[in-house]
DNA sequence: CGATGAATTGACCGATGTCAAGTGGCGTGG
DNA sequence: CCACGCCACTTGACATCGGTCAATTCATCG
C-alpha cells in the first residue's frame, strides 16, 4: 500500500542506508500518535522509555529548573525526534514536550531501538551521527551562553530558532511556531522585557519584524554578527 | 604479555560485553601517546580524527568564543575520554584539549571506531550509552546556567568538579587537579573576582577550604543546596 | 630572600532584572 | 456587530548584582 509514513521515514536520516524491508520492519514495531496544540506530550520527570519522530507539526522542550524557572530548550520540527535517552534504562525525560500545533508523531519504545541497533549495526551508526550533530550543537550553544551578554544571547537564540523552524518568506525567515516575548527569553535565559527591549531596538533598526507571538527574521547576518562580537 | 593498558581497556565501560579477543584486536588498532602537563594535545579547530581514551592523568578542554572569552568545558579523568566527534566525517574539535598533569592516552581513528562498530553491534551500543550520558550532562548543565546566579553557578561548578576530578580526603573532596580562581571562572562563566569574593565567604562558612589553586570542598550537600535554591 | 604570578579587596558603574502602570489587539459573548 | 475583557506587549523608574579596574597582599619557587 501507498504508505506516507513509510516514505518519511525512508528519508529521514536516522534510516539512511537501511533496506526498504529493514524500514518496513520499524516502522511495523513504532505506532502512529496524534497530539492537538497545546497537547503534553512527555512530561518532564516520566521515565524516558520511548523516542518520538516528529512527522508533521512541531513539539517544544521545556524544563523547569529546581528554583522554578522555566527555560525553553528547543523546537523539534518534522523529520527530527527527541527522546533518545529512552535507549538507556533508568533515565527520566529532563523536559516536558508540549505539541505547538496539530503534531503526529511516530513512537518507538527504547528497548525495541535497541534490539534493532543490534541486528542492524549501520542503525546504530546513525542515531549515533544524530547525537553527535545534537552534542557538538548542545556544546556551541554552551559555549555561548557563559559569556555572552543578553544582546548577544537573544541574537543567537533567534538564529538558531531560523534554523530550527525558520521558514522563508518575502519578508524574511518567518519564525514558524507561536513565539512570544516570553518564550524568547526562556530560549535565551533573560526576562520578557529585556527580550521587548531588545526587538524593539531591531525592529527599528530593520533587523526584524515582530508581532503579538510572532517574529520574522529579516537581516539573519547581522544578528549572527551581533551574536559574535559584543556590543 | 601482561598488558596494563589492555587491562583497563577491559574494565572501561566503552568495551564492556566485548569479547577479549574483540578487545586486543582494537586494543593494537589504536596508539599510546603520552603528554606532560601542560602539552597541547590537540587544538580547537582541527579536523576532529581521532578518539582519546585517558588511562593516567587528566585532560582539560577549553573553548575560545569569537570574541574571545575563554570557556572551561571539563576536565577528563582516567577512564574516560573525548573527541567522539571523530565518527563523523567534516567536523572540527570544539575546544582544545591540554593535559593538566602526565597523562598517557590511548589514541584510535574515527574511521576506525565506525569499522569496528559496523562489525560489533555491541559496541555501538555501548558508545551510545556513553554519548547519551554526556548529552544529559550537558542539558542539565545547560538548564542551570540559563536561570542561575553567579553563586548558584560556582556551586554546581564545585560540585560537577567534585565528581570529575573530586578525591576524598580527610578534609574534604580534592579537586584534584590545579585550579585557579579564573578556571573556576572560566567553567561557571563569570569572573576571577566573584570567584574570590565567593570563595571566602564559603570558606568562612565551612563550605570549602581554599589555597593557591586548590579548592577543597568540605560540605558538598551545602553547595548543592546553594546550586538550586536562590539565595 | 627576591621575583613572579595568584589571590584579595575596595571603589565604581553599567547592564539587566524587578516592579508598576499603561497600551493595544484579538476573541468571545451579548 | 459592538463592547468588554483578557492577555501579550510596551515603557519608565528604580534597584542591584556582578563586572571592571586598580592597588595591594600573599605564597611559592628558584
Amino acid at each position: 500500500m501507498n504508505d506516507p509514513l513509510l516514505s518519511l521515514l525512508a528519508e529521514n536520516r536516522f534510516f539512511a542506508g537501511l533496506t526498504p524491508a529493514e524500514i518496513e520492519d520499524m516502522r511495523a514495531a513504532g505506532t502512529v500518535r496524534r497530539f492537538e496544540s497545546g497537547d503534553l506530550i512527555v512530561r518532564q520527570g516520566d521515565p524516558a522509555d520511548a523516542f518520538y519522530l516528529i512527522f508533521c507539526g512541531y513539539a517544544k522542550l521545556t524544563q523547569v529548573t529546581p528554583d522554578g524557572h522555566r527555560v525553553l530548550s528547543r523546537f523539534v520540527p518534522p523529520g527530527r525526534g527527541f527522546g533518545l535517552t529512552s535507549i538507556l534504562n533508568g533515565y527520566e525525560y529532563v523536559w516536558s514536550a508540549y505539541a505547538v500545533s496539530l503534531c503526529r508523531t511516530w513512537v518507538l519504545h527504547g528497548e525495541k531501538i535497541v534490539q534493532y541497533m543490534e541486528r542492524i549495526p549501520k542503525l546504530g551508526i546513525n542515531v549515533m551521527s544524530v547525537m553527535v550533530r545534537a552534542n557538538r550543537e548542545s556544546d556551541r550553544r554552551y559555549q555561548g551562553l557563559l559569556t555572552a551578554s543578553v544582546e548577544q544571547r537573544i541574537a543567537s537564540a533567534l538564529v538558531a530558532l531560523s534554523e530550527e523552524v525558520g521558514r522563508e518568506t518575502s519578508e524574511g525567515i518567518l519564525i514558524d511556531v507561536p513565539l512570544s516575548r516570553e518564550d524568547l527569553a526562556e530560549y535565551a535565559g533573560t526576562t520578557l522585557y529585556s527580550v521587548s527591549r531588545v526587538l524593539n531596538r531591531w525592529e527599528a533598526d530593520g533587523h526584524v519584524r515582530t508581532g503579538r507571538e510572532r517574529v520574522v527574521v529579516c537581516q539573519r547576518d547581522a544578528l549572527h554578527e551581533i551574536s559574535l562580537h559584543s556590543s
